[in-house]
RNA sequence: GCACCCAUAGCUCAGCUGGAUAGAGUGUCGCCCUCCGAAGGCGAAGGUCGUAGGUUCGAAUCCUACUGGGUGCGCCA
């Protein structure tokens, strides 16, 4: 139940009454009616722009509409008062009742509290990391996992029906870069000196592979050419490197649902069927790209290509499909790759990116939308990077001789849930710096701690009360008397508690998860707020001695807290922790 | 040169798809530990929301043009 959702019900019906009894005009919109909670807890707990929305269209002012309104509002059981305000802003307050009625709900539906339809069972396509199975994941593709990951989740959270997804970019001439270094990696581990030109991967993670493709051939492949042994070791090292990628994804608590190869679109028909698609829309086509004005690539010189037509569907210039050897460009496989996505029937797909590739996203939008003729939305999200620091200093990472920051690194030294939620505390399209001291410190302002913190001191009353022989199951509390909670300080906890599902619809509406951080933020700060109260007035203290009757209501209330605050966690992929250590 | 992203308090950032007097943490300053946990609490100061126009009842939010920073720009994926 969204709580906001039911009030704005009763606007519409409300107004729907009014239309019928002639007070308002029958032909208005109320489309844009929002109910709101306002910046200003002062103006109650619920605002209403109706009478402003409407004022125009209906042709009267905004205050004679709120004022009529408000009449009619307050007659209902809900709403203890309605106030005109402002231009023409309607203030409710509600009956402590409904509050008390969130928390019972809270309370009854644990985990699913918050749970939205808004998705109503439409499947959606998320692709994230998709890095290049050539190493391990570093920092940059962390954010993206754990982004993509939260999304997923959070969509999941909303109703959708969710597919996570990894494209191996198996298919192009980086991989028989590996399939080099790793073959040099199993000289070595046959005794040779070797030297790692022409762009090989130096990294040691490849030292180990090449021992396990010497157990596995013996000396096969030794003084052999490279016709001989690239095909199976570029299979033999993409498959070390999935492996490598997937205990990455693990240890950060990522699991996808489906990993699709590029490889396989190749010698199937798969890319040509898509082109074909494409052509028969008359979209591809042979020409000469103009040259980029300003950066003029050194080796320019015009040439006829094959094109797509992408400006077609929004793009700035069409975009080669084949290079002149011949081949397809890495464009062609990745048109293939959504037309499959397509073909499998998603009602919407998402696309989770690097900043670096912000420059793919219109020729990819270009593409589902030609290939969908306009009926498969896509949507891409762009991680911007990260900056890595300790203790202020900045971090510099050198690509050379394989010494970058890599995922493991991180989540070795911070965890997986810190590492996760500091990635999940800033929108996707700003850059986030991330400090490993900070992040560890155990204070108010490391919001993970915070956050943690809340959900530890209401399971440190929990044991605390039941030590005292008061039962607080979830049942229990459900059945408690709230007419307990009626100061301000505990309605305000209460209210947050009631945002909750808004704030997922939110969320999910604009695929942010970092809204769901926040306002796990928001919620434990009301709590620990309450909690500090208690400090000078005792009436406050969840723990009432000698009244079971009044602590269950109190527990019960920063319980349902809690419920919201694990639910929460969760979407992030974050483990709460029962107590602080 | 072009495209995309960013610009909000000294610092790090929110701002709920256009709402009311723009918020939080940190830092600064002033108070406060006999307390269900002081790994804190209360309060104060701190802003031409990059600049200039526009849209309307109403703009940090939408549009246009600039300024500054980031990312990228045909046979690398």
């Amino acid at each position: 139940m969204n709580l906001f959702d039911d009030i704005r019900g009763l606007v519409l019906d409300t107004l729907g009454g009014l239309q019928a009894e002639g007070a308002l005009p029958a032909s208005l919109d109320l489309g844009n009616v929002t109910v709101e909670p306002p910046r200003d807890p002062a103006h109650g707990d619920m605002a209403t722009n109706a009478a402003m929305v409407l004022a125009k269209p209906a042709g009267m002012k905004p205050r004679d509409i709120a004022t009529v309104l408000a009449e009619h509002l307050a007659a209902d059981a809900r709403i203890d008062s309605a106030e005109v305000a402002g231009p023409g802003f309607l203030n409710l307050r509600l009956a402590p009742a409904v509050w008390h009625d969130v928390l019972r709900d809270a309370l009854r539906q644990g985990a699913d509290f918050g749970r939205a339809t808004l998705g109503q069972d439409r499947r959606v396509n998320v692709e994230y990391v998709s890095a290049n199975p050539t190493g391990p994941l570093h920092v940059g593709h962390t954010r993206g996992a754990v982004f993509g990951d939260a999304l997923a989740s959070l969509l999941d959270f909303a109703g959708y029906d969710v597919t996570r997804e990894y494209y191996i970019n198996d298919g192009g001439a980086q991989v028989d870069v590996l399939a080099r270094s790793v073959y040099l990696r199993y000289l070595e581990a046959h005794g040779q000196e070797v030297a790692f030109a022409d762009g090989t991967y130096p990294g040691d993670y490849l030292i180990e592979v090449g021992r396990a493709l010497k157990d596995k051939v013996g000396a096969a492949y030794v003084d052999e050419p490279e016709a001989v042994w690239l095909a199976e070791v570029r299979d033999f090292a993409t498959d070390a490197m999935m492996t490598l990628i997937r205990e990455d994804l693990a240890s950060l608590g990522v699991e996808m649902d489906h990993f699709f190869s590029e490889k396989s679109l190749y010698g199937t028909g798969l890319i040509e069927a898509a082109i074909e698609d494409l052509r028969g829309k008359g979209l591809i086509y042979r020409g000469v790209l103009e040259p980029p004005k300003g950066k003029m690539p050194e080796d320019w010189e015009p040439r006829e290509q094959t094109l797509f037509k992408s400006t077609e569907h929004g793009d700035d210039v069409d975009r080669p499909i084949m290079k002149s050897d011949g081949g397809w460009t890495y464009f062609a496989p990745d048109i293939a790759y959504h037309y499959d996505k397509i073909s499998r029937g998603y009602d919407l797909l998402i696309d989770v990116f690097g900043a670096d590739h912000g420059g793919y996203v219109k020729r990819m939008k270009a593409a589902v939308s030609a290939l969908s003729d306009g009926r498969v939305p896509i949507e891409i999200k762009l991680c911007q990077l990260v900056k890595l620091y300790k203790n202020g200093e900045p971090f510099k990472m050198s690509k050379r001789a394989g010494t970058f920051i890599t995922l493991r690194d991180v989540v070795d030294e911070v965890g997986p849930d810190v590492t996760r939620f500091v990635m999940l505390t800033r929108k996707n399209d700003a850059a986030l710096d991330f400090d490993f001291a900070r992040v560890l410190e155990q204070s108010k302002d490391n919001p993970v701690f915070y956050v943690q913190y809340a959900n530890a001191r209401v399971n440190s009353v929990l044991r605390k009360a039941t030590a005292a022989g008061i039962t607080v199951d979830d049942a229990a509390l459900a059945e408690a008397d709230l007419s307990v909670l009626s100061h301000e300080a505990e309605l305000a906890l209460a209210r947050k508690i009631a945002e909750w599902p808004r704030q997922v619809e939110n969320a999910a509406r604009a695929g942010e998860p970092h809204r769901v951080a926040f306002h796990l933020y928001d919620l434990a700060s009301e709590l620990h707020g309450l909690w500090n109260r208690g400090h000078d007035e005792p009436a406050l203290r969840f723990l009432q001695e000698g009244d079971p009757a009044t602590t269950r209501g109190k527990i019960a209330l920063v319980r349902a807290a809690t419920v919201v605050i694990c639910a929460g966690l969760g979407i992030l992929g974050v483990t709460p922790v029962d107590e602080m250590r």
